[in-house]
DNA sequence: CGCATGCGTTCCACTGAGCGGGACACCGCT
DNA sequence: AGCGGTGTCCCGCTCAGTGGAACGCATGCG
């Protein structure tokens, strides 16, 4: 699955300028996405080949960052710096949002024995906020990890309670298949949007990693408008709709009227 | 204790240039730290106001880092973006440790009905990495939140395992006071550090807020070397050294094996 | 109703921050 | 010794970036 997920430098390239960014915080931002999973210490050179900046460049830069914490040396070499921790969890809705779910995802994760994912939108992706119940089924969704909404069934289930515009985006972005399963054509998202809104879910089998099942429900904040998607995810085997669906859509429930007591 | 907790503010502040930071890194620098815990979401003027830096020069280079999603735009207002949130889960060891951590923290939680802290050390600070056990207690710790190391139960556990040189830029950075019983002298904490290796955990009783206490234990990594302090914390009336104590050191071992095992 | 005061936005001429080519010292290998 | 790799440093050219000032637009107050 690792494999499959976005990295960071796919998104910035994304978001702007991608051969020179013409700007300082451009080439910073190019330097923080050079990290990811597999990588997370870096030396100047490397950097400076990843990057495509010039090594001295790099230098300067990586030298400012480490002032503020940006980055941390370690011997010779580079990783992200705790300060980037901080700021992540001052993060508006996330930090509030997995807090207010933790008691409710861990008692979900224990009635069902499954993966208990809980993600929110961003732009076309999805990205993990919190995720219970360990690594034990091989690599998989990390928190911080990113994903083509339209491939997975949190993002689904957060297409369809979501506004046209978001949508036609999302159809805008192309659709890329993660799998032969993936859904592919605006006409086949519609169906499905508004067949998970018939049923209150969204069911995902192996359209975005070969073999793994999901069931996710909607979470919704004080103004009735969609947050978060609250899953169960398993191998395709142990995933069943019947039993598990009812499971996912209480806690779903129950976290959005939590959250709307909390005024969020 | 909120109101106790050191700012990021504060912390670049510390970091370096201070008044006019004149390089595009510190203006940027300056305008994240701007915001924090009380005031998530900041208006141009308001930003141009805290960070000294002119209206237009602030209007666009958040314009600028919406566009890196350092930070989002909601209305008219800014907040910290989501990729700092994606950013801060890539950070190593802290969220490596989080996983590990978890079911154990759980259990601990669990057995003790405290709530469970897990603290890394960040120069003379400690940064809570992951924290079990509601908010029920009133505001207090936050994961991502800092505390000079030496007014803590995880700090200084950690401090009691660390090399003489963290102790002396502790000592350096002038052991501020907290409140009355804060240790304020190297003596004192000499001391201390002395009593908490003897015993294998750390004791605090209002040093860092008034009516707390903790008891605390050390976590070591693959290499023998501090990685972690691991806490449990409540009103003064709660804590029982002699029945949680043995819980802590029991989790902490428990989880140094487990990083242990992962090589971590 | 004007007037005042706040907001976010835009323009633009000056200038020094920051870029990167290139040289350097230092490894560990062969 | 020679080589290919690393991290570090210097320095002259240039344009990215700065901030003062002016703008349009909401508020709210007298």
């Amino acid at each position: 699955m690792r494999s499959t997920e976005r990295d960071t430098a796919g998104q910035v390239a994304e978001a702007g300028v991608s051969a020179p960014p013409d700007s300082v915080l451009g080439r910073v931002a190019l330097l923080l996405s050079a990290f990811d999973d597999r990588s997370p210490r870096l030396g100047v050179s490397e950097l400076a080949r990843r990057t495509g900046l010039a090594k001295s460049t790099v230098h300067r830069l990586t030298g400012e960052m480490e002032a503020y914490r940006l980055l941390a040396r370690e011997g010779t070499e580079y990783r992200l710096g705790g300060w980037l921790f901080e700021l992540g969890e001052l993060v508006p809705t996330t930090r509030t949002l997995a807090e207010a779910a933790q008691p409710i995802m861990e008692d979900l994760r224990e009635a069902t024995q499954q993966r208990v994912h809980l993600a929110v939108r961003e732009g076309t992706d999805v990205v993990y906020v919190s995720i219970m119940g360990g690594t034990a089924m091989g690599l998989m969704s990390r928190v911080g990890g990113r994903l083509p909404a339209h491939a997975t069934g949190v993002g689904k289930v957060m297409l369809a309670y979501s506004s046209r515009a978001v949508i036609q985006e999302q159809v805008a972005a192309g659709l890329p298949q993660l799998t032969p399963r993936t859904i592919g054509t605006a006409q086949e998202l519609e169906l499905e949007l508004r067949r998970i809104r018939s049923i209150g879910m969204s069911l995902e089998a192996g359209e975005s990693h070969e073999g793994i099942a999901c069931v996710a429900a909607p979470v919704f904040g004080a103004n009735r408008r969609i947050i978060a998607g609250l899953s169960l995810t398993g191998f395709a085997g142990k995933i069943d709709p019947v039993t598990l669906g009812p499971a996912v859509r209480t806690a779903a429930f129950m976290l959005s009227r939590t959250l709307r007591e909390q005024g969020i």
